[in-house]
DNA sequence: TTAAAATTGGCCAGATCAGGCTATTTCCCC
DNA sequence: GGGGAAATAGCCTGATCTGGCCAATTTTAA
C-alpha cells in the first residue's frame, strides 16, 4: 500500500486528488495540508511514501517543503506539480531532491503512473522537462567552451596540471620543460583567461568546463 | 508531413515500425537502413524531420550515427532505441545530440508520442532514464560530501572564497576579518584536506562537490 | 560547569608566484 | 619564402603564499 500526502493550496484540487488516489487500489491518502509550515510535525506520526507537492503555495512553498522533506525523511518520494513547464523554480525543486515533475493539466493517468515511477525508482517528467534538464545538464560538454579563451595545445596541457594542483615546478618536471616556460605560459593563460591567480584560473576552467 | 528515417539491423524490425508509421496520418517513412555506414549520402537528397536509431548495430553503429547526424543534418530529430534503460551508452548518446531516448519494448503509442515531442521540441525518456539523467546531473543524491573533511562553518566560508578566485587579502576584506586569521584557517583547511596549495583545494572541492 | 573546538589575531622565514622584460627555435599558413 | 603564432628559455622585483610558532576569546558539547 502506498502512502500518499498531498500538498495544494486549493482546497478542491486536494480533494480531487484524495478523491482520485482513493479510487487506487493500492494507493491510501494519509493526508492533505495547504501549506508546508507544519510540514514535519504533520508527516511525524506517520511518514508517507510519496508526496504530491504543490510549488506555489501561500506561506511555506514547495521549494522549501523538498528542502524539508529531504532532510527530515530522505526516503519520502517527492513529485512536484507546477501549471507551467517552464516555471524558473523547475531545477531548483530537482536539485533540492525532488523525484519527478507531472504537470497540473495532465490527465490522471499520468499522475497515477508517475506515482507508481516514483516508486520503482524512476523520474517521470514531461517531455518538455526533459528537454530543458537535459539542456541544462549538457550545456558545458556539448558547447565546446574548449577555445571559449582560445589557449593554445600547450596552455591547455598546462591548465590541465594547475587544475590538478599543481605547483610551477611539478608541471615543469611533468612536461619536461623549464620552470621560466610554464611561468611563461601561465602568464599567457592569465592574459587570455582574465585571471589573477592559479586559484582562479583553475575556478573557472573547472565552472566553464574547459578542462 | 513529418519525414522518418530507420536505422534498424533487424529487418523485421525495420518493416514493423515502417507500418506503424505508415498508419499515421501526418508522418511517412522515407527511408530504412540496416546501419550508419552510408548515413550522410542516405539522406542526402531528402533529409528526414525525425531518425529513429538503433543503438547497437553490426558496421557504424547508433552512436556514430547521431555524431554523423549532429555534424551534417544538425536540425534533424534524434530518437534512440535501445532494449535496456541502463545502458551505458545512454549518455554517450545523449551528449552526442539525441533528443529522445525510447525503449524497444514500449508499446507503439509511446513511440508515436515520442515523435510528436520530439517535433514539439521535447525530449521524450522514460522515467528510470531521467532518473539516470537527474542523477548524473546533480552528481549528490545520497552522499553528503560537505562533512567529508569535517570542516568548520568558517572554513567553509573561506574554501568558498578560494574557490571564488579571491586572495588571502580579498578573503579578509570579504568577510571581515584579519588575513592572518585567514591564513590560519587555510592552513586548517589544507591540513584537514590534505592539500598543500589554494589549487589543489579548490581543484579539490570543486570535484568532490564540497562547496 | 567544564572541556573541547572553533574563531580570532599575531609574527616570521623561506618558498612560490605574478608580471614585467628579452630572445631563440619551430611550425603552419599565406 | 616570409609573417606570425606557438613553444621554449632566461632574468628580476615585489607581492603573495606556505607553514612553522603562540595566544586570546567565543561557541559548542559533554
Amino acid at each position: 500500500m502506498i502512502k500518499i500526502v498531498i500538498y495544494d493550496d486549493h482546497k478542491a484540487r486536494r480533494e480531487a486528488l484524495r478523491l482520485l488516489v482513493s479510487f487506487q487500489q493500492d494507493m491510501r491518502c494519509i493526508g492533505d495540508y495547504e501549506d508546508c509550515s507544519d510540514l514535519v510535525s504533520n508527516l511525524k506520526s506517520d511518514p508517507p511514501d510519496v508526496v504530491l507537492m504543490d510549488i506555489h503555495m501561500p506561506g511555506v512553498d514547495g521549494i522549501e517543503g523538498v528542502k524539508l522533506l529531504r532532510k527530515n525523511y530522505p526516503d519520502t518520494l517527492i513529485i512536484m506539480q507546477t501549471i507551467f513547464e517552464d516555471d524558473d523554480n523547475l531545477f531548483n525543486c530537482l536539485l533540492a531532491g525532488a523525484n519527478g515533475y507531472i504537470l497540473k493539466k495532465a490527465p490522471n493517468e499520468k499522475l497515477i503512473e508517475g506515482i507508481y515511477d516514483v516508486v520503482n525508482g524512476g523520474a517521470p517528467m514531461t517531455p518538455a522537462i526533459a528537454k530543458r534538464v537535459l539542456e541544462h545538464f549538457s550545456k558545458k560538454p556539448s558547447t565546446d567552451n574548449r577555445h571559449l579563451y582560445d589557449l593554445s595545445r600547450r596552455e591547455m596541457d598546462i591548465l590541465g596540471c594547475l587544475v590538478k594542483g599543481y605547483s610551477h615546478k611539478m608541471i615543469a618536471a611533468e612536461l619536461f620543460i623549464s620552470p621560466f616556460t610554464v611561468n611563461n605560459h601561465i602568464k599567457k593563460i592569465y592574459q587570455k583567461m582574465q585571471v589573477h591567480s592559479v586559484s582562479e584560473a583553475v575556478a573557472t576552467a573547472i565552472n566553464k568546463k574547459i578542462v
